[in-house]
DNA sequence: GTTAGCACTCACCTAATAAGAGTGCTAACA
DNA sequence: TGTTAGCACTCTTATTAGGTGAGTGCTAAC
C-alpha cells in the first residue's frame, strides 16, 4: 500500500489542521473544511489506511485522528513548504536585529527575542564558541599600588579583563616584563591551545625574579581564558508555553520549565547538535526530557568563522514551515549584520 | 476584646500549622496537635473571636481557619522568632558563598542560588547599584590599526571595556592625548556625575585636532558608563513554585512566571524598596501582580558602601522566621566576604 | 472504487447522591 | 463565668449515573 496522491493530500490536511487547532481532526470536518472532492466515508477509509501505515494515531475510538511523529517527519522532509516572509515581517525583524549591533551578545539576545515573539514559542540563542578565536593582545596595566588590570583581546574582538588585587607589591617594570612575556607566549594561539600550554614551565625562571607576580597573575589569566571560552545561552518567551494546549497542565508545564532551566545541560545539548538547520521531532531527541518536544536549531555565522546556534523548542505540533523560514532569515541576517558592519555600530 | 495570651497562642498555632500544611486548620486538629490545654469547643469560641478581629478567615462555613494577612503581619512583627541557623547550615552556606569570591557578580548569583535552595522559593539578588562609585582609571589602548580598547576601572573594582573599531585612522599620540584628557576630566567623578558631564564642550577644541577620534570614542564611553550603572538581576529557583500548593494551578503559575519574567519591572520594584530587611505581605505590595505574594528583601553591603538587594518571593504563606534568618545570615556574609578579602580570591 | 446509512464507542458534561470535615449554638457543668 | 459535650447544620469533595455528541467502522447499494 503506497502513499498515493490522495492519501498525501489528506495527510497534509490533517497535519495542517491539527497544527493550528490542536484538536484531533475527524473525517467530516476534513471534508467540509478542505476541498478534497470525496465524501467523509472515503476519507475515513483513507485515514484507516494512513493509520495502518503509522502516520496517524487515534487517542480513542471515537476521536478524530492525530498525526504521528512519523507524519511530522514526512511533513518536514517532503510536504512543508517554506513560507516566504512578507516585506513587512522582514523589515520588522531587521529593524530590531540591527538595533544594537555593536555588541554581538546583545544582537544574539535580540534574535532570540524576535524568534520567540514571532513563533510564540520558547526561543534560545547561543553566543559563538570561541575555541578557534586567537589571542591578539594581552596587557597588564598598573592601576594603583595593589591593583593591576589584566586585559585580553581576541581576534574576533572579544575583550575581557579583570581587576586583580595583588597580595604582594609589584614594580611597573616587573609588570611590563611579565606582560611582554605573556604576549610572546600566547599571542596568536587559539583560546583552547592557550589553555593547554604549561605556563608554569615557561615562567619558571622568571617567577622568583618577579617576586611571585606571575604566580599571582597566571591563575587569573587561565581563569579568564576559560571564561572567554564560555558560551552564553539566551532564552526568551519562556512563559509562552503556558498558552500552548499541550502544556495546559501543571505537570507538563513543570517538566518543560525544569528542562529549559537546566541551562548547562540544555547548552550542551545544543552545542552537540549538527550544524545547519536541524529539526528533531519527539523521540528523535536523544534527551529523555525532550522526547515529547520538537527542537529546531540553526547555525549562524559571524565573519564567516565563528558559529553559534539559535532555535526554538516546543510541542511536536508546531508550525515547522513558518518557523524554519523565520529562523533561516534570522541566521542570514545575523551573519550579514556583522559581515557588513564589522561589529561596529554604524550601518553601511 | 483584646488579644489575650490564649488567643495569641491559638493564633500562633494556627499560623504555624497553616504555614507548613497549607490546609485550613480546624479546632479539633488544633487541640490534638498542640497542647493548648483546652477543648476544641473553647478553641472554636476563640477562633470566632479571632475571626471577628480580622486575624482569621473562613474559606467556607465547614472549613477550618486560615490566617489573614493581618495575622501574618502580627506574626512577623511580634510572634515569630528568628531561627538561629545550625553550625552545619552555616558552614554549608559559607562554603558555597566563598567558593568564587573574586567576582562580585558570581557571589551574588551564588547567594540567590543558596537562598532558593534553602527556602524552596524563588530567590533573587541584585548586583550593587554603582551610582556613587567613582572612576579611578580610564585608558585607551591601541590594539591594531583600526582597533582600540577603551578601558574603565572604578574605585569599587569594576572593570569595563570595549573594543572599538574606528572608522578613521588614528595616531598613538592622539590616542594618548585623548586618554589623558579623559582621565583629567573624569577621574574621581561618580558614574552618575560623569554621565551628566557635557563632554562635547570639554573636547570641542580637541576634536578637530584629533580628526574625529574623540567623536568616535566619546559616545562609546558614555554608553559604557551607562552599562556600568546597570544592575544585574539574578533569579534562582523559578521552578520551585510548581511545588507550592498555592501555585498548583496553571493560571496562578502563569501569572507568577510572567511577573518574575518582567525583569525590568521587577528590578525597579526591588530598587525602589527601602533598605534593610523589609517584608511586605500581600496587599501591602504596591505592585498589582504581587498582591497575593509576600516579598522579603534585604540589603547587603560591600566595603560598607555599595549596596545591593536580595530576597525571596512566594505565597503569603511562607516560613517568615526561617527565611529572614537565612537572608540575614547571607547579607552579613556577603559583606564579610568582601570586607575580609577585598574582593580577591584568597581567604584570610 | 465510492458513498450513504447505521450501529457502536467513548470522552465529556451535568446532576444527583453520599461522605466527611468543621462550624456554631445550646445546654449542662465546675 | 468560663469551659465543655453534644448535635444539627453547612458546605466541599468524591462518586456515580445518565445523557449527549463527535467520530469511527462496517455493510450494502450505487
Amino acid at each position: 500500500m503506497g502513499l498515493n496522491e490522495r492519501k498525501l493530500k489528506i495527510l497534509q490536511a490533517i497535519i495542517g489542521d491539527f497544527i493550528t487547532t490542536a484538536e484531533p481532526v475527524g473525517s467530516r470536518t476534513l471534508s467540509k473544511k478542505y476541498d478534497l472532492g470525496v465524501s467523509p466515508a472515503t476519507i475515513r477509509n483513507e485515514m484507516a489506511d494512513l493509520e495502518d501505515m503509522g502516520f496517524l494515531t487515534h487517542p480513542h475510538t471515537s476521536a478524530g485522528r492525530v498525526p504521528s511523529e512519523k507524519a511530522y517527519r514526512l511533513y518536514v522532509n517532503e510536504i512543508m513548504k517554506k513560507k516566504e516572509l512578507s516585506k513587512r515581517e522582514k523589515d520588522a525583524i531587521a529593524k530590531k536585529l540591527y538595533e544594537n549591533v555593536s555588541e554581538l551578545d546583545k544582537t544574539i539576545e535580540h534574535a532570540a527575542n524576535i524568534l520567540s515573539e514571532i513563533t510564540n514559542l520558547t526561543a534560545f540563542a547561543l553566543t559563538p564558541q570561541q575555541k578557534h578565536d586567537r589571542l591578539k593582545f594581552i596587557n597588564l596595566l598598573p592601576v594603583d599600588d595593589s591593583t593591576v588590570v589584566l586585559m585580553i583581546v581576541s581576534e574576533a574582538g572579544k575583550v575581557s579583563n579583570t581587576a586583580l588585587r595583588l597580595q604582594v607589591p609589584y614594580t611597573e617594570e616587573a609588570l611590563s616584563i611579565l606582560s611582554k612575556s605573556m604576549t610572546y607566549n600566547y599571542k596568536g594561539k587559539t583560546l583552547s591551545e592557550a589553555l593547554t600550554l604549561d605556563i608554569i614551565e615557561n615562567f619558571e625562571t622568571d617567577i622568583e625574579a618577579m617576586g611571585g607576580l606571575a604566580k599571582n597573575i597566571m591563575p587569573n589569566f587561565m581563569k579568564t581564558l576559560e571564561e572567554m571560552l564560555n558560551v552564553n545561552l539566551y532564552m526568551e518567551g519562556l512563559t509562552n508555553i503556558f498558552n500552548i494546549p499541550e502544556y495546559n497542565d501543571i505537570d507538563q508545564a513543570k517538566m518543560f520549565m525544569e528542562m529549559v532551566n537546566r541551562k548547562e545541560d540544555f547548552t550542551k545539548t545544543l552545542i552537540s547538535r549538527e550544524d545547519g538547520l536541524l529539526i528533531t521531532i519527539g523521540e528523535e531527541n536523544s534527551d529523555e526530557s525532550m522526547k515529547n518536544c520538537s527542537l529546531i536549531t540553526a547555525t549562524y555565522h559571524v565573519d564567516g568563522k565563528l558559529v553559534g546556534k539559535l532555535g526554538v523548542i516546543g510541542p511536536t505540533r508546531m508550525k515547522y514551515g513558518e518557523i524554519t523560514s523565520v529562523i533561516e532569515y534570522l541566521t542570514e541576517n545575523i551573519s550579514n549584520a556583522f559581515r557588513l558592519t564589522g561589529g561596529n555600530n554604524d550601518k553601511e
